[in-house]
DNA sequence: TTGACATATTCCTATATAGGAATATATTGT
DNA sequence: ACAATATATTCCTATATAGGAATATGTCAA
């Protein structure tokens, strides 16, 4: 079997750097498809897609303005993943606090 | 072309329920792979697969101890992961507490 | 060396893609 | 109806998988 599909759920969405970093641009507020194409640089076939597997799985919302589709994120859909990541936080951020110390302590010495 | 190899990053790596499954287990202290294998209830050779994966993105540290093989988390390269995700915090709690208030505000009405 | 234990790798196949080019659909203004 | 604009979809191909079964490698103890 091949790995699972991108429109499965948030995380395999997010593999991919360009949707990514569609959902960055999008963050806070809407943007029409051109404005992703013009202000991103990717061929509007590819955004269009892109967007579509964000909207299966709920990363993004869209509506319709006259000609153009309006897209934003939703942020709840996200949250999973933040969560999932952040509890790691504790540990990265224990790690750093160690290698200071180590760090201060090599000084030190 | 296909998607972006799994050891390309820690995003495609992640996308697999089972290796950020794995990578929960082992936050915090290092597990022998038989111990993931008795408590994830994995196949072995699925859990050498994907701690390999793991590794090649530098999401776990291995070492030796006789015939086991020890993994940690390397909570530094999660780091990236966690604080893109972490860039949508304030959007979910900001549209939390609109859900939260319209919601009183039908109460109220 | 032999056996037991622990982990890793190598076969294989089917499939969901990313990438690209071309085209289709939808909406508005004339 | 027609042209222009904006967005979406449909072809195609090559490839990295996940899944499974079998086997290989590495380490220790007797």
């Amino acid at each position: 079997m091949a790995r699972a599909a991108t429109t499965s759920d948030a995380f395999n969405a997010v593999a991919e750097p360009r949707r990514r970093a569609i959902l960055s641009f999008l963050a806070g507020r809407e943007h029409a498809v051109g404005e992703i194409v013009m202000n991103l640089g990717y061929e509007q076939p590819w955004v269009s897609k892109h967007l579509r597997v964000l909207l299966e799985v709920g990363l993004v919302d869209a509506r319709r303005e006259g000609r153009r589709m309006l897209y934003r994120t939703n942020p709840e859909a996200i949250r999973p993943l933040q969560e999932w990541a952040s509890t790691f936080e504790r540990l990265w951020k224990h790690q750093l606090l160690q290698m200071k110390e180590r760090a201060e302590g090599k000084r030190l010495s």
